[in-house]
DNA sequence: TATATTCCCTAGCATAGCAGTCGGGATTGG
DNA sequence: CCAATCCCGACTGCTATGCTAGGGAATATA
């Protein structure tokens, strides 16, 4: 388990593809915009999040990215091992070869925080942060926003 | 918040205090050897500790670090932001200028869980592992075998 | 069909942090 | 005094990070 900007990045633009996304897929202009992050980086951190089958990519205009599941069946842990993939414990990995049974023990031990820690955020969903009423508030306006942008570019016009 | 390999030694290492520090001081050389982690990088490690306030070193022969507090008084997220001072938590920091609410919105929710998660560390201390049976045991293993290099090299010899 | 929009992929690049090495002090118990 | 320790600073190789550049492939709309 790492935590660092990365995984921040990719549970930031997680939290706007979940707010943001019940009109339609997100871009990930809007989102290198709004968070000041650069696409291409954000590509890149998506590419990751699809291959972890937690978004799917629509192409084309009009396109973007959705979640792939409900955001309650999207855990902050599962954001953050998405894009940190390399999750290299210790130096005695499993093995128990150390020297002595010392290392072994204060081994065992953070094995067991990491555990606590990694099921402390697989316990938060996204949900979770959407289901507050401020960002209910938010998402209620951006949509009819969205709704009047795409009337004034004539997306829905008969 | 960053948690990495760096504040995993960290943590490990004063867990090594916390279990060890009953029969006196312990040196660096004895957690490098046991831990496997070059000696002075454990130094650099126990410089921001011991500037952080947690340990506190005593030099010449029979030195070593000890806790500068009671283990149920250190806390594994005081540690980790011990070592790692670079808490730089995004680029809109706190002056809520972006250029639009929303990056604000997912901002604040991310602070939140960011508190959320140092809260969960904070709420673990060096007590609550060493105070576990099995470590109990290998502590007192450990005091014995201490007692007997003592009396081998005639340190508490008449 | 043509075009613009979007996702998708690869390669490279500058910087910073990590983990370690080295060399030298300053203290202090025996 | 001497050896064991803590203390301090400079340097180094390596990796990950965050980003740029460039080009595809799919697809809604005109």
């Amino acid at each position: 388990m790492k935590l660092s900007t990365k995984g921040r990045y990719a549970v930031t633009a997680m939290m706007d593809l979940a707010i943001y996304g019940s009109a339609g897929p997100v871009t990930l202009a809007d989102i290198s915009q709004c968070q000041g992050i650069s696409l291409s980086y954000l590509e890149q951190l998506f590419a990751k999040l699809r291959k972890a089958g937690l978004v799917e990519g629509v192409r084309g205009p009009g396109g973007g990215y959705r979640l792939a599941r409900p955001a309650n069946q999207i855990s902050v842990a599962q954001i953050i091992t998405a894009v940190d993939e390399n999750v290299d414990m210790t130096r005695c990995k499993g093995e128990a070869n150390c020297q002595d049974g010392e290392s072994c023990l204060t081994h065992e031990l953070w094995m067991d925080l990491s555990k606590r820690l990694y099921e402390f955020l697989d316990g938060i969903t996204l949900a979770d942060f959407v289901e507050r009423p401020e960002v209910q508030e938010i998402a209620r306006r951006q949509s009819r926003e969205a709704l009047r942008h795409h009337l004034l570019f004539g997306r829905f016009a008969a």
